[in-house]
DNA sequence: CTGTAATCCTGCGAGC
DNA sequence: TGCTCGCAGGATTACA
């Protein structure tokens, strides 16, 4: 579900409701996640306060600190959505939905809780030494703001794949998925299957700044709401209601009236106006 | 190197 | 109504 713009949404929404927190207690369901998790989280969480949350591409880093000197460990929670994942702080009187995994209750009454029932995220902790940012870079791409050309370029041209594949390679750019990877490329007048080494400059720098555009207006209509995706105070994203392609097919381009049509492209269903966009 | 399919899951809409 | 089928925002793995 989430991609870098509902990633982003969350943090923002989750920001002032658990920055300065301290967890008084919490709870973690039995269900295996994407990766095991529950067996490595050191109990002594319990009284530790959140600094920091942030996102680098799809995943969310919470910073945890000890709260007073000879109390435990804290370190950091890495945290991932998957397709169907939900992080919200709500009420702690409120009740508790099927699928919620683990709860944290802070000390306003409140609780941070996630939620997930394809159960494809992960929930991981890791400790106060490491270096979190370097960990994700090993397998992440730069983040896809203010990316200088040339680079750009080289990656996108290495690649023989076809466009769509490289734009939802991580490691290329972090944060682009199925929705955002399929409007760039309607917004950039690139055909899905157009091949990465076959891009001119023109090319390449046109799909370079029509990611960026998309996802900042994403960002601004806090993500976009298929079916189960919510911000972090729980409110539905809105930039659904924007799209150019995705979820389409059939109906009229916006931008030339032509029926955008499917394809599955690596593996994905993917949207495109077969007139705006020519192989 | 590329592409394809299967895998991890639950839920929902389409079609019969 | 009720059933089956296919598909869904992601990521990894095995295999051709």
């Amino acid at each position: 579900m989430p991609e870098l713009p509902e990633v982003e949404t969350v943090v923002r929404d989750l920001r002032p409701l658990l920055v300065g927190r301290t967890v008084e207690a919490m709870w973690a369901g039995e269900q295996k996640l994407r990766r095991p998790w529950k067996v490595m989280w050191p109990r002594k969480l319990v009284g530790t306060r959140v600094s920091e949350i942030n996102r680098r591409g799809k995943w969310i880093i919470i910073s945890l600190t000890s709260k007073a000197r000879g109390r435990p460990p804290a370190g950091f929670l890495l945290v991932h959505l998957g397709m169907t994942g939900q992080f919200t702080v709500m009420p702690s009187a409120d009740p508790i939905k099927d699928h919620t995994h683990f709860l944290f209750f802070l000390d306003n009454r409140t609780n941070l809780q996630y939620r997930d029932p394809r159960r494809f995220g992960s929930v991981e902790w890791f400790p106060p030494n490491t270096d979190v940012e370097k960990h994700l870079g090993e397998k992440l791409g730069p983040e896809p703001f203010g990316l200088p050309a040339q680079p750009f370029r080289d990656a996108v041209r290495a690649s023989k794949r076809t466009l769509k594949a490289i734009l939802l390679d991580q490691s290329v750019v972090a944060g682009v998925g199925n929705i955002y990877a399929d409007e760039s490329l309607h917004r950039a007048k690139l055909h899905p299957e157009t091949r990465g080494a076959d891009l001119t400059d023109a090319g390449c720098d046109r799909l370079r700044k029509a990611i960026e555009v998309v996802l900042t207006r994403a960002i601004d209509g806090r993500g976009s709401t298929i079916r189960d995706y919510v911000g972090g105070s729980g409110l539905r994203g809105g930039f659904q209601n924007e799209f150019a392609v995705y979820g389409r097919g059939g109906e009229g381009c916006p931008t030339c009236g032509a029926e955008v049509q499917v394809l599955r492209v690596a593996g994905r269903s993917s949207h495109f106006c077969p007139a705006c966009q020519p192989r």
